[in-house]
DNA sequence: TTATATTTGTCCGTATGTATA
DNA sequence: CTATACATACGGACAAATATA
């Protein structure tokens, strides 16, 4: 078992105990399989209470790190922490690369969703997509924050494909990025025609999967994703030579 | 404030109070903002103890659904469960079409990545995947369990694109399928020749990536994945039309 | 198979720091 | 500023499941 450095003061005494733990799994110290130490040892050992470290184990099985038996304890999980996917660190602004590296992720499956929902999209799904349009065209004309049509159109693309899980993707990507979109929409974005500019883009987009036309849908979504990193003053010099 | 059911003995208390909760907050009984009962009017309420309270709580903090501030109380947050993606319910096995659904997923990421890394795998990357791929070659002549290098290859792929996040995301769908690739590397794979058929493809993949062809590397990892998915016993009929 | 010790699950009571009216 | 409400943390205790002899 690894050595135990002492807790310096945190704001959650079991955010601590389970951080340390995690990066005992993370950095090979506790191998999958192998039994944590019991919850009256590690309290002991951490200096807290057994409610304490109950709390942070609790954390680790919801992030699917370990999982405990009653009467018998806890264990490191064959390939811990893969059962959920999650991009950013809790909390932690992230960097510009990082940023840069959730756009390029987002911009694949995005893409391709268009394309897939170009062939596979129903009446109901061009529904949805043409009354998030005419919402983000009301905001439009009344310079108004139009950020959750935005969100709900990108979600209505992912869910004409008819893939549930694209669709939840979607919208876990679309939450990422959900702060980012403001700059688009605010007084600003209006006064400097961002906001126009996406509403054409995302024309085009629609006006693609209504046609029926995979390629087009690509090629339209490619666009505005270009054009929406543009605007949130990302580069995309790689992406224009790279991606296809 | 939603109705409260009475519980039903299930195995984790805290587990039915936090399915609970998500529940409510899920279909819109609880909005995001708003703040949730106390702990103590929920242990009432649920008839069990605070520590069980605290404890499924703990978990909806660690999910993204709720967080607490001490001395105020605990509130719903903005968008309640999209600070993770997770494909399958915890625990419970996926249905065929599921399956299907999360495959495609994973089919766009992969076969994305693999045209990426194409154009960006530096030296090292292709060393990287040269070794998975010698390993391989060794189980299959010892016809033992290339499961674990069949992972890593994929994961490798991911990783030559240079962007740790579709990395991590190969990652995390390669976990989903790690048992899916067991009847290609048992007894019955080797004996079938499903574990060359998957080498030879890997092979293909490798040799577009480092000839630099992201065309000829799309187009070998599409293959790879149909060819996987049949393994499977998945129709990808429709793919065979509709996913250029 | 039986008996016993271990470990997690659950409950209670209490004290403390924080937020809010 | 005071008082109340609340989450956080502590300690002890028992029950239930498990492991072991």
């Amino acid at each position: 078992m690894p050595t135990i450095s002492p807790l310096s003061r945190p704001s959650q005494l079991s955010e601590s105990v389970s951080n340390t733990i995690e990066q005992w799994i993370c950095d090979g110290s506790m191998a999958p399989g192998v039994k944590l130490p019991t919850e009256k040892a590690l309290s002991t050992q951490f200096g807290v209470s057994r409610a304490v470290v109950r709390e942070a184990i609790s954390r680790l099985k919801a992030e699917g790190y370990v999982h405990s038996r009653q009467g018998a304890g806890a264990f490191v999980m064959a390939r811990p922490g893969l059962e959920s996917f999650r991009l950013a660190g809790r909390g932690e602004a992230a960097s510009d690369d990082v940023t840069a590296d959730i756009f390029e992720l987002r911009y694949i499956v995005e893409t391709a969703a268009a394309a897939l929902a170009a062939r596979r999209r129903t009446r109901d799904d061009l529904a949805v997509m043409r009354e998030a349009l005419v919402t983000m065209g009301a905001r439009l004309a009344c310079r108004g924050d139009g950020t959750q049509a935005d969100d709900d159109f990108h979600i209505a693309i992912a869910a004409a494909t008819g893939n549930p899980m694209i669709q939840r993707f979607a919208r876990f990507m679309g939450n990422q990025f959900y702060a980012s979109r403001v700059p688009t929409w605010n007084e600003e974005g209006h006064a400097e025609g961002r906001a126009q500019d996406a509403q054409d883009e995302h024309q085009a987009i629609f006006d693609a999967i209504a046609a029926g036309d995979p390629m087009a849908a690509h090629a339209a979504a490619r666009n505005h994703l270009v054009q929406a990193a543009h605007r949130l003053g990302m580069k995309t010099d790689h992406w224009d030579k790279e991606i296809r």
